[in-house]
DNA sequence: CATGAATGAGCGTTCATTCAT
DNA sequence: TATGAATGAACGCTCATTCAT
């Protein structure tokens, strides 16, 4: 997907060099999410990681740009690592709904710093046409495709009534996205209420009986 | 709200210095709407609204965080209106809730580009402290407040269920905050198709009876 | 010619924006005669003007490009006026080229820091897609257009003998433009029996008759 | 000539050592000639050699100088040995200066990038002074002393006219250094008919009779 | 009300080189 | 013989802002 052009990055095979990435990585998404994507540069991150000059982030990643898309390959592997392992048993679409925001509020919940980065990330980083890097891909789209997939089962199954899956899909999925918002303007929300809060909305909202 | 240091600024009473800093608002919004918050820059802003220094945005703005703050001031007044107008004649809460959905999705057809840099702003433009300057009010809140006041009218009336009203607020703002994403990876949506969705969507969540 | 980008460079029209731009490309020509087009930084132009950042180079020229063009620009004009003055009243084809060639050694004379500083410039200056910026044009090339004509003259009137003007006037001038290299070789050269030399060297190079 | 200075280069001695320098000269000699002197670096010159790291070049050389140094001499090796078996079995000195510009003529038309590469060192290359590297030996010059050679040996045999063999040896060898140059220009030019144009040019502006 | 001139700090990136195996 | 890792310095350039009319 992504080329690179010079070659000056490093064989990322070796296991120092994996470990300084994902040290640089971890340095990143903690300086935006803390301070946000416009006054995170690689001197705060540098700084950061403890390391001596950011050439060493200029050694490990091509440029800005692969460190972004690192960051954020390394949140899809880690997000839908977890989110696979509990969404693995579900018995049906109701049931996989369910489990899909429970599951996505818990993972917000642990992790809300990464959140937050990835979130400045998803709004903030750009290609060099200044086309966004996300939400751009439709129903096949990475993020919403698993959501939609769900709903279309479910209308299939005549568990779900009809509505439009896209539309439906991009409803949950900013719910849930906008948590951290959510908890920042409200620190002690209690997440596990808030979860049933939505489960409770979306099945009312799709459910296809009384 | 917004306190200004130097007081440098000059008094916006006067009928051109008002209609410049209209003219630099509108390129400022423009700007970001095309290029983000992250591209944008005095420089750019100049050039767009055809200035022939930055100087003059430095003039007539006490800083970056003025101009940023009138240009939300400035949407906040704009769509205050808009929205007002069509609140008017609301019966109950239900119509008032079915309302609000199709009249910012209006609103949203017919400001895209208003829209994408107010969303852009609030994600990025944060105080010297680093806090984030929006969706930080709790109940009270600028944006949510509007919504969370119809939806506690609606339980008191029994027209709703019983709701954390803040979750539910957040939601249908969200959904609605997030058109213009949906309008970039599908450019071709029907919005008026879409808003019956997301009215219908929140009525069945909300809803009391059966 | 050279289109500008951005429009961020203020206007060259005022007084003391010209005088500015003269003093940085003086600065420029003496700092790439004495280091070299390789060592020349915006640092070491700054620090040689006296200028309190290289802010300000970037405020009066685009980019080190623009910088270069400029200075090339200086160049051109001054040694064209120069030329012009001492070949005003030739008397023939062969008077012109014993002209040109004693005129330009006694411009070296007086120009050697700049005429090695833009001997530094031509080869090393190269547009983006990598292309020299001079000697690229053929006949009508701005540096040898003027001596091919003089040659052409000659072999019309028949003053000259049949000769590849191209070569010929290319050979002049790298003649000419090698100067400098043996003024570093040789700095006791005496320029004046040099010019002879040269004068002679082409008149019987060039010349019809026996 | 060339001293170095920290004695970490390796011995040459073994095979695979002179191998590995010779395809990092090699590619040095491509770069340069490809990107001009300005733009090569280690990390391109090993880009192009396929090595995976700049690392290599350090190892083999003891900095960039010697780098440029060894290019310099595997130059003056090759185009020597090729002068050399063309000098061989010239008559005398009008033949000498003809050969001498006819094969050098073919050596630049067979060798277009090494010229090409070789005017770019010589051109920016400095030690440590800032003194360039090159025409700067007087009439023992690397370069020109042969040139010197012949045009003394024609006037002491009386085939030459008397003027002064350095600046007539500079002429000749600069007409013969700006061939690269011309071909940039014209790429279609005829190098046979062009170095016949200079042998007569040369001729004439050297024989002593009628 | 307007503006040309100037500025120091910071940006991401590239440089040749050295360290430690 | 070779290499991955690391480094400080410098690069051209852009930033929002201030000075002085």
């Amino acid at each position: 997907m992504q080329v690179r052009k010079g070659r000056e990055t490093p064989a990322e095979h070796s296991f120092t060099g994996a470990a300084r990435r994902s040290q640089i990585i971890a340095a990143t998404i903690e300086t935006i999410a803390e301070l946000g994507y416009g006054q995170t540069s690689f001197a705060r991150i540098a700084e950061r990681a403890g390391l001596s000059s950011t050439r060493l982030i200029s050694y490990h990643f091509a440029g800005k740009d692969e460190l972004m898309s690192a960051a954020v390959a390394e949140f899809y592997d880690h997000i839908g690592r977890f989110m696979a392992g509990r969404m693995a048993d579900v018995t049906c679409a109701r049931d996989a709904l369910r489990t899909y925001i429970t599951a996505l509020v818990a993972y917000v919940a642990d992790n809300r710093a990464r959140m937050r980065a990835m979130m400045e990330i998803f709004l903030n980083f750009r290609d060099e046409d200044g086309a966004s890097r996300s939400y751009d891909g439709g129903d096949e789209n990475e993020v919403l495709g698993h959501l939609v997939r769900i709903l279309r089962d479910g209308q299939r199954g005549g568990e779900f009534r009809d509505f439009d899956t896209f539309v439906m899909a991009a409803t949950v999925q900013r719910a849930l996205d906008g948590l951290p918002f959510l908890l920042e303007a409200r620190p002690d929300l209690d997440l596990a209420a808030c979860a049933e809060e939505l489960v409770t909305l979306f099945d009312l909202a799709t459910r296809s009986g009384p």
